[in-house]
RNA sequence: GCACCCAUAGCUCAGCUGGAUAGAGCGCUGCCCUCCGAAGGCAGAGGUCUCAGGUUCGAAUCCUGAUGGGUGCGCCA
């Protein structure tokens, strides 16, 4: 059930009517007709633009219009009044037994209640983490994780077919680094004394990488050049840091469903395809890039090279895809992955990454766009950086890597919900202040507790009314006699599990889980706000003397607890039982 | 120099494909527990939505320009 997509569903149905008695003129498009929750709740349940939106291409005046839609909404039982107001709106205000069928059905639905067809089963294709495999993950990656793991969820719930996929960037001189940086701790697991050059990662968690090394293969490799024990060493050493790395995501209770190797590109012919692919279009050519104005590079000099015609779909400048080695430059691989992925048959594509690639964002969506003419959308979200910090102090430091501050770090300070909630209590291109001391505080300024609450209260409501000897199971207050919800404090809150379906559908549209977040927060706000006017007036008390008036009233409460579980759900956080 | 992101209450931030008198938390002032969890709630004060133009019946939202901040900018990914 979504109540606002019923009710435009309703007014378009209205317009149609009045179009066949030749009100309004036939064919008018419907498309801008919009139903919303007004933002003055004395504006009454809903509004509607469509007298407005309507006016111009009907040659009407916007209340014209508007007095004969008033005349058929209000033939609607589920309409108790509907009048013009301000420059054309209508104004509706529902009757009772609306919010009474919303809460009978969240409770018939559970939560799936809000579920959308919205995404029509499209196959989309999320990317995100994507880290180098060169250490643990940091708090950076923690974001685009939550983040990318919380769209994916979003996207689901609303309909769409989603595999949440990992790029494994395996194929550039970094993993080079990261086997001479392995290499050092074999030797020093041999007691050997070594150099630690610049560019090297020197991080305790090579230790005992180094040490599983020497298990492996002995002192086979001690006092043996580069060119002996380079491959066995990068293998070892990609794959030991791609086990860190799923242990980390599982700390966050994130799992892929596809790792894809950037290496394994390589030599398939894969990324040769790709650019032969953007060479039939025209797309290749040999050329010199003019210098970049401002400060030059210390060593630039003009050169020519292969590049890619990204200007022709709206980079600001066409792309190197060749050193003049021969070699692939970074991005002629991403072209090949991303070309791979729209040959596996995804419909839309996201990428989450941090906001330090903002630059690649162009030329990214520009290669996209030429290989499949347009026809799959690359949707490319940056996520800032979270500022760690803890009684004032900013938090840099890991003392297990020795570098930034790791996600087991946080998950560890803080627990796996919480540093879920947090890391989306932010839009994802806002710089996130994550204070670790007020994620844990049991105050209403800490959104994660304040909703956390909301879902406990109503648990204790339940266990309270166990106490008592009312049944209060989810099949006795489906039964209930929800007539006896019939407070306006009452309908308010059903108002507000009204908004969840349509919720979903903003959010999932604009790739943005935040407003979940944000949603449960003022749901738990809800609840609370109620659950205090039980203490002026009594018969505002979930609890009540009689046994079918409070199951009445426990329905609402337990509706309010299932949305937030299904919101959490989609967070990926578990929802308290209780707080105690 | 160019591109992208951002600018909303003292502070931290929401704000729906443009919609009515712009919201929340913190902080400040004053209230509410013989009562289902007061770890909560209610009320009040606090605004030139950075600035200047433009489009529109209507702009915090869209367009142009300016200012301020962040990120990035040819063989690093």
């Amino acid at each position: 059930m979504n109540l606002f997509s019923d009710i435009r569903a309703l007014t378009i149905d209205a317009l149609a009517d009045l179009a066949r008695e030749g009100v309004i003129p036939e064919g008018l498009p419907t498309d801008a007709v919009a139903v919303e929750p007004p933002r003055d709740a004395a504006h009454g349940d809903m509004a509607t633009n469509a007298a407005m939106v309507l006016a111009k291409p009907a040659g009407m005046k916007p209340r014209d219009i508007a007095d004969a839609l008033v005349t058929r909404l209000t033939a609607d039982p589920r309409i108790d009044v509907a009048e013009v107001a301000g420059p054309g709106f209508i104004n509706i205000r529902l009757s009772a037994q609306v919010w009474q069928q919303v809460v009978a059905a969240v409770l018939a639905e559970g939560t799936a209640y809000g579920r959308s067809d919205m995404g029509q089963g499209a196959r989309v294709n999320v990317e995100y983490v994507s880290a180098n495999p060169t250490g643990p993950l940091h708090v950076g990656h923690t974001r685009g994780a939550v983040f990318g793991d919380a769209l994916a969820s979003l996207l689901e719930f609303a309909g769409h077919d989603v595999t949440r996929e990992y790029y494994i960037n395996d194929g550039g001189a970094q993993v080079d680094v990261l086997a001479r940086s392995v290499y050092n701790r074999y030797l020093e697991a041999h007691d050997l004394t070594v150099d630690w050059p610049e560019g090297t990662y020197p991080g305790d968690y090579l230790i005992e990488v180094g040490e599983a090394l020497k298990a492996k293969v002995g002192d086979a490799f001690v006092d043996k050049g580069e060119q002996f024990w380079l491959e066995e060493v990068r293998n070892f050493a990609n794959d030991a840091m791609m086990d860190l790395i799923r242990k980390d995501l599982a700390l966050l209770g994130v799992e892929m469903d596809v790792f894809s190797s950037e290496k394994a590109l390589y030599g398939t012919g894969q990324i040769e395809a790709a650019i032969d692919a953007l060479r039939a279009k025209g797309l290749i050519y040999r050329g010199t890039l003019e210098p970049p104005k401002g400060k030059l590079p210390d060593d630039w000099e003009a050169r020519e090279q292969t590049l890619f015609k990204s200007t022709d779909y709206g980079d600001d400048v066409d792309r190197p895809i060749q050193k003049s080695d021969g070699g692939w430059t970074y991005f002629a691989p991403d072209i090949a992955y991303h070309y791979d992925k729209t040959q596996r048959g995804f419909d839309a594509l996201i990428d989450v990454f941090g906001a330090d690639h903002g630059g690649y964002v162009k030329r990214m969506k520009a290669a996209v766009a030429a290989l499949t003419d347009g026809r799959v959308p690359l949707d490319i979200k940056l996520t800032q950086l979270v500022k760690l910090t803890r009684g004032g102090e900013q938090l840099k430091m890991s003392k297990r890597a020795g570098t930034f501050v790791t996600l087991a770090d946080v998950v560890e300070l803080v627990g796996r919900d919480v540093t879920r909630f947090v890391m989306l209590t932010r839009k994802n291109d806002a710089p996130l202040d994550f204070d670790v001391d007020k994620v844990l505080e049991q105050s209403k300024d800490n959104p994660v507790f304040y909703v956390q609450y909301a879902h406990a209260r109503v648990m204790s409501v339940l266990r309270k009314a166990a106490e008592q000897g009312i049944t209060a199971d989810d099949a006795a207050l489906r039964a209930a006699d929800l007539t006896r919800i019939d407070h306006p404090a009452e309908h308010a809150l059903a108002a507000k599990l009204a908004e969840w379906p349509r919720l979903v559908e903003i959010a999932a549209r604009t790739h943005e889980p935040h407003r979940v977040a944000f949603y449960l927060y003022e749901l738990a706000s809800g609840l609370h706000g109620l659950w205090n006017r039980g203490n002026d007036d009594t018969s505002l008390r979930f609890l009540q003397d009689d046994p079918d008036t409070s199951r009445a009233k426990i329905a609402l409460a337990r509706a309010v607890s299932v949305v937030i579980a299904a919101g959490l759900g989609i967070l990926g956080v578990e929802p308290a039982q209780e707080m105690r």
